[in-house]
This record gives C-alpha cells, structure tokens and sequence, in this order.
DNA sequence: GACGAACATGACCAAATTGTAATCAATTTG
DNA sequence: CAAATTGATTACAATTTGGTCATGTTCGTC
C-alpha cells in the first residue's frame, strides 16, 4: 500500500486531496502543519509527501529544509498558489521534486504523484528477505537456495509473498485465497494446501519437517517470523 | 554570455521566451521546427536547450532522439503540455534534463534553465552499459556486438533501454507501454512480447535460452543485473 | 507510384501452470 | 483403540501463457 503524507493546513483543502488520493487507492495520513509534517514524514512511513507552501507557523520551505537537512530523501510534491512563484524557485532549489500551481486539477495532481512515485521507485533499494540459505527478491521475482535459482511458478510465489507479508501471524486459507487468487471464487480451499506443499517441496530443507511455513491446525498457515531477515542494503 | 537555443513553433511563445530569457542576461536563439532545431544544435554554440515537444512536421521527441543519437548532449529543458509525453521521455531516459509542463509560470521556467545549467557545469559522462560482448551507448543510441553494430528499430532500442534502466527488477507489459510507447495509443500488451522476442533474436547468445531479457511468467520481463556492467569511461 | 523498413496485431503452437480429485498420513476425538 | 477429521502429496487434464511467424498497414524514400 502506498502511503502518502499531506501537510496542508487547510481543511478543505486537506479534505480534498484526502478523497481523491484515496480514491485512487492511496493510503494518506494528514499533518495540519509543519511540526507535525516533519515528525510524521521522520516516521519515515510515508512513500511521497503533499507539501502545502502557505502553511502557518513553520514555513513549507522550513519543513523542506529541515528534512532534507536531516537527509531524509521522501519524494516532495510542492502546493503553492499561483503568485508565489518566487518560493517555487526556492523549492527548486531545496530539493523539492516536483510542484504544482494552485488552482490545480485532480487529474494533474494525480498524474504528477503518480510519475513522482514511479520515479523514486527506481531510487528505492530492492526488497529481499533472507530465510536460512533462501533468498527472496521481491523487486527481481527470483528466488535464490545457496545461490542458485529456485524456480517457483507465479502462484507459488505469490503465495510466499503473502505469507512472508503476514510473517508471524496465522492466515487462514480464505486470506490466502482471497490475497493471493484474488477473488473468493470457486477455488476450493484444498487448492492452498497443494501450493503450500510445492512450496515446502522447493524451500524446506526437510519438506516433512517445516521450519518455514508452519501449519496451524484447524487455522492455516504461518510463516515463522524467527527465520526471517529482511535485507536492506 | 550563455546562449540558449529555444526551438518554438509558436511566434508568442517563442517571443514570450526570448523576451524574458534576454531579459535575465541570456543570449537567444530561436528555431522555428525540428530540422532548423537540429541544425541550430549541432552548431555548438548553444549551452542550453528549450524544446517545445509540440512541433510541427518532425517531431520534438525525434529531434530529441536524433542529437542524442549523434553524441550531442547538450541539457535540454522540454516543454511539453502533455503527461504522457513526460513519462515518455522519463520512461525512456531519452536525455531531457527537465522538463516544464504548460502553462508554466515565468519564473519556474527561469528557474530551471538556471538549475539546469548549474547541473549541466559538471559534465555527465556518456553511459554505456555492457551486457557480455554487447557494449550500449545510451546517448548515442548505438548497439554493439563484438565490436560490430547491431541494428535496432527505434522501438527495439527504446524497450532495451527501458529494460535497462530497471535492470534487476520485474517490469510489467504495462509498464513497458507506459514508458516506451507513451500510453497514448492504446497499444495492445502482447506487442511488447514480439519486440521482446525480436531484441533476444539480436542480442541473445542463444535466443532460445535467454541469459540478458529475462521472462517473469504473469509478471513481465526483467534484465539480469548480473549480466550488466555499467562503463564510466 | 513502387519499394522497403518499422511495427502492431492476430493466429498458432509448445510449454508451463494450476485447480481438483484421489489417495495417503497424521492427528484428534470419543 | 477405532473412527473421524484434517492435512500432505501425487497425478493429471484443462487452461493459461509466452514465443514466434505471417500479415496488413503506415510512412518515408527513391
């Protein structure tokens, strides 16, 4: 889920770009003003942040500062209104990725948060977990055991994927079937357990004696939190 | 002095231009369509670029194409009042330096010809990759195989480059759409597949087995990192 | 206007994938 | 302990998916 933080101190305002964005399928977190912003967008749970350049208080330009003071790199679309063009330059500047003028449309919103995203994505590092001597590329789709490539078909690794995404909790078989097959259509329930043991098959060190994905009687599936890294280099 | 070389077909946007660019100091030149664009460029004697992605006759991206394909790199500022054609020189890592959508205001644009040369003072190097005995030039456009050039259709080039510029990750036919053909033309997904398979014709060792493009089965395609080498010569 | 290159697309085929039934094994329950 | 329940595994036919080829179109060049 992408996560996008909006420092905009107008509650309108704030309250329209919140619909949209998450119309649009976006997860949006709202900070009034810069104080805020900036410990919010320090959480670093934000994917990209709406910047509003007329706040009170702090200035935009000062959360700008700030943040990229502090080295934190999150993707910033700057909001000003027309006349102030000046604090665009300034922006340019600072390190703002992109800007929009005010008044804005929805859709030149959404397209520049949208490039922006798509954009930095390439910045971000490759998603990878390590479990024992597996290694799971998420970015690449790939799956290494001592180095070498285990082949996993798309169900099979979307089903890791889930699994691994849940790490720790139990999910059920209709979780799997609603995440990973995506509808909770006709597919029988057996179908999981099938895919669960090709996948032990291909990644258990002994398929009879899981330490990966764990079965959970009567419940589902587990994966054990305990055997796995996530890499980030 | 520096010398911006504007290639406008509009006679306003083209005097708005020169107007306000004089005015901060710069000398102007300006080309009224492509070819005249070209020609100005490969004088050499301008330190900038302002290209409107709108013209007439041959197209902007084209012209875009051809000087980078002829070594020439000087940083250009696109004008362009579409998204699309954003991702698309974005997408491609055609070699725009930047880009302004209309309208833009005065002072954004002088903003950033100002960030673009500051930019363009430290030179970029060309890139060139190296897959096996295949060497890319990314800004000549120029494929080589043990020495001799390949030749490649622009898109096949276009979709290698693409590829490329997401080496190691899975990157959908959609995402391939998006970035090479620009999103415009509703393009049909499987097309990427024959382009796909005509670029493994070329420049795979064994087009049957192939070691550099890569299929992500239900996902897309993905370029080997490990068979890449970037060269900063 | 002929010709060829580029290119999108549909068709066809081979191979990979996958849902399901059937069977076997383990675990729980009474 | 036997029956019942639940999970594991195997086998396989149907379907999906991707590779490749042939075709029609467009566009620029001669």
């Amino acid at each position: 889920m992408t996560r996008i933080l909006v420092v905009e101190d107008s509650e309108d305002m704030a309250f329209g770009l919140r619909n949209n964005l998450e119309f649009e399928g976006y997860e949006v977190d709202v900070a009034a003003d810069g104080p805020a912003g900036l410990t919010r967008a320090e959480e670093g749970r934000a994917d990209l942040m709406i910047l509003d350049l007329t706040l009170p208080g702090m200035d935009g330009l000062d959360l700008l500062k700030a943040l990229r003071a502090r080295g934190n790199a999150i993707p910033i679309l700057v909001l000003t209104a027309r006349q102030e063009e000046i604090d665009k330059v300034e922006g340019l500047k600072l390190g703002a990725d992109d800007y929009v003028t005010k008044p804005f449309g929805v859709m030149e919103l959404l397209a520049r948060v949208e490039a922006l995203l798509r954009r930095s994505e390439q910045m971000q590092p490759m998603k990878v977990f390590r479990m024992g001597d597996i290694e799971v590329n998420v970015s690449a789709r790939t799956v290494l055991r001592q180095g070498q490539p285990v082949e996993l078909a798309p169900r099979e690794l979307d089903l890791l994927l889930s699994l691994i995404a849940h790490q720790g909790r139990v999910v059920t078989r209709e979780e799997l079937l609603r995440e990973v097959w995506g509808h909770a259509g006709r597919v029988v329930t057996r179908t999981v357990d099938t895919h669960v043991s090709e996948l032990r098959r291909k990644l258990e060190p002994d398929a009879t004696n899981p330490i990966f994905i764990l079965t959970a009687r009567k419940a589902g599936y587990r994966f054990d939190m305990d055997q796995l890294t996530e890499l980030v280099p």
